[in-house]
DNA sequence: CTTATTCCCTGATTGC
DNA sequence: TGCAATCAGGGAATAA
């Protein structure tokens, strides 16, 4: 499931291995149709070849690759979706969906299981992830997170996973990051006192930073730009943890449901 | 404006 | 052991 340090980590590899790259075929493969947003798939692989990539950036969840005619191809991986740079002649992957050939006989291949994923090119960005919030691994100050919970009856664990809030966290690291700080993740978001939104702020970093260093979390699909797993997913303090002991204190980690999702915390270390 | 629910999609896991 | 039901979950769409 890539969240933000998984699409960082990817956008840092990509980036010394396709900027200045052109696109010279572009094709999307039967069944995949829908994950390309806009515009139509024919014209989307029609439009892409001759274009160079001039820069990789990232906002929340989403990847954005600047292209030599002002355009953005735009990239969101969703649940399952990798992006892998391969020697064009490299053995194939399974669950290929969309292969950018490039000039300079590799190959960007969009592989998705589930094909949930989802990719635009667009002139406008904005169009795209202009209603995200501030990236969750800057600008994560008390009082922007303060900004976010006011006028809200949301719990804090649903606003740090509202991408319109902030961007970039999902389940494991919105969960990581409430049990660092030592919240419980059905607290009400505009309950938080100022001490507490501070130290959340300073979780969310920490935790980000450390999954970042750890190259993600790979516990089912996720894979970098070459292929190989992240180890952050043995770093966890509590996701997928239910039944184990609290490193802090040994308590069972509990399993529930906050706003939908399978949620995992420390009853007695996050009150 | 808000929050809650459904849907997408298929491999892995669970339950009987 | 076998097979069906359930689960996983980000975000769009829809309902309330």
């Amino acid at each position: 499931m890539p969240e933000l340090p998984e699409v960082e980590t990817i956008r840092r590899d990509l980036l010394s291995r396709v900027v200045g790259r052109a696109f010279s075929r572009v094709r999307v493969l039967p069944g995949a149709e829908r994950i390309v947003r806009w515009p139509s798939p024919a014209e989307f692989a029609r439009t892409l070849p001759g274009r160079r990539i001039e820069d990789v950036s990232r906002r929340g969840k989403y990847l954005l690759f600047r292209l030599s005619d002002g355009r953005y191809l735009i990239v969101h991986l969703r649940m399952t979706g990798a992006i892998l740079h391969r020697p064009k002649d490299a053995p194939d992957d399974p669950y290929l969906r969309i292969c950018f050939s490039l000039d300079d006989s590799s190959e960007l291949r969009y592989t998705d299981v589930r094909k949930l994923g989802s990719v635009w090119l667009v002139e406008e960005p904005e169009a795209i992830v202009g209603k995200l919030g501030p990236d969750a691994l800057e600008g994560v100050t008390p009082q922007t997170l303060r900004s976010l919970i006011e006028g809200r009856s949301a719990s804090i664990k649903a606003v740090l996973m509202d991408q319109r809030a902030l961007a970039g966290l999902g389940n494991i690291y919105s969960e990581e990051a409430l049990f660092l700080a030592g919240i419980h993740p059905r607290r009400l978001a505009k309950s938080l006192a100022v001490g507490e939104l501070r130290r959340l702020g300073e979780a969310i970093r920490e935790v980000l930073l450390e999954a970042m260093g750890h190259r993600g979390s790979s516990f089912r699909d996720y894979v970098d730009a070459e292929g190989r797993e992240g180890q952050h997913q043995r770093h966890v303090k509590v996701y997928r943890r239910t039944g184990e002991p609290c490193y802090g204190c040994g308590t069972p980690i509990e399993r529930i449901k906050v706003s939908g999702r399978s949620t995992h915390f420390c009853p007695r270390c996050q009150r």
